[in-house]
DNA sequence: ACAAAAGTGTTTTAGCTACACCCATGA
DNA sequence: TCATGGGTGTAGCTAAAACACTTTTGT
């Protein structure tokens, strides 16, 4: 054997989005138990090292399942994270150690975007506390997680350009154009005029009308909408560059 | 230690894309040693298992001077693949065992895009054998490696569409239109028509007219035109969508 | 003269932008 | 009646598509 080549655990971490009522992303982050440190420096990314005969995807759904209970995910592989120095921290270090079990000195990861409505009823089998957090209001994160997120950012809003259907995981099954708006908004950070926002959308086949309207607004009430799958995927549009 | 959670290598492999002058995608290959496996079934991607103190980019790099003698070459990660059945050919573990003195049961891989001049001069440390294989006759390879080219195909697409410049990485530092034209037409399989692809690419202003024009052609000489990368920096424009 | 491709110009089409206008609702 | 946002219509601009036309060179 040669010692010099890399014998390493290997984990996936995912990076779940949500979109709360404050038009804000959101991303879950669960707590970790460390001896010894504040319980608010303990936030991290759901994830987990992945077992002899898995497969990383097979991987970062399950620890979506253990995550959230939810078995269907969509789930994107973005990137490998493999700085030999990204699990150097004692606290990480220790931590590693408690929940694997075993010395680590290295370890690489796959990094998984993930969508998920806010809405959705989470139920962890895994974690006592999962919690969304707004994503400029992220805490100082172990390894390299807070990395994790902003790269993720870059590739949720590449994502939503090839393909503008995922941007309805996001959204409940009934929204006005205005919440698609506002989402669309702060996923890619262009800036578009809502009204032209509205006729393009509002002419997508795929976009379908529904009878209900808002309730108890203190302005015109306006009309919800829904996405049809089916549609969309017979014509797959490449839609709002 | 929970035997349950994989304890692996990790390798980086590389898809090096070419553009041929018959106006064909290529990729290089190399040649492994198997006993008593016919020379022909031998090809493989570059590639290396990663160093204990190296990252993912770090030997990425090194795969590409080790096959190339070139030193920064444009390189981008694009998958890890990581089925645990990837390794289990008989062939493929007995060849792993002489190249790394080990027995080796799985093994995981990061593959790579990058890009080289077809005429840039090969000049390998590691490989006595390094060709240039058309896209669409690449012979059955080991390991999962066929289905890394074929999805390789689908990333450098959206590679170009994302980042255009990328394109003359391809190229011979002056190219005429046509030349651009087919390369474009190899990967994005659009169909555009040349006259306007002439139009609008002439109207760049990373484009620079040379004085120089073909020689011996039997019909009208076309003019060489080069990229300017730091106009285009400067003015990074999204591009032919 | 002809073939073949370079290179330019022109017309049509489609999509985006900006903005005006009317509608519905609560306060 | 006013403020706020929903929803529609339209005119103008610009980029892309279709295609005709001219230029250059070798045979």
């Amino acid at each position: 054997m040669n010692p010099e080549f890399i014998h390493t655990y290997v984990s996936v971490d995912c990076v779940v989005f949500g979109f709360d009522y404050e038009n804000r992303l959101n991303i879950l982050l669960v707590q970790r138990h460390v001896e010894n440190m504040p319980v608010d420096s303990q936030k991290k990314l759901p994830g987990s090292l992945i077992f002899s005969d898995e497969d990383v995807d097979d991987a970062a759904n399950r620890v979506m399942y253990e995550l959230t209970g939810i078995k269907k995910m969509v789930l994107k592989q973005f990137k490998c994270f493999a700085d030999p120095a990204r699990a150097s921290n004692q606290n990480d270090i220790k931590w590693m150690g408690t929940e694997y079990k075993h010395n680590i000195d290295r370890i690489i990861t796959v990094a998984y975007l993930a969508l998920c409505k806010i809405d959705h009823k989470i139920n962890s089998s895994k974690y006592d506390t999962v919690d969304w957090h707004p994503i400029d209001k992220v805490p100082q994160l172990p390894f390299d997680h807070n990395q994790i997120i902003n790269e993720s950012l870059i590739e949720i809003r590449k994502w939503m350009e090839t393909d503008f259907s995922i941007i309805f995981e996001l959204l409940p099954k009934k929204f006005t154009i205005r919440m698609l708006y506002q989402l669309y908004s702060a996923v890619s950070e262009k800036k578009i005029d809502i009204k032209n926002f509205h006729k393009k959308i509002s002419s997508f086949n795929y976009i379908i009308q529904m009878e209900e309207i808002e309730q108890n607004v203190s302005h015109r009430a306006a009309r919800y909408y829904r996405f049809d799958p089916k549609i969309y995927k017979k014509t797959h549009n490449k839609l709002i560059k």
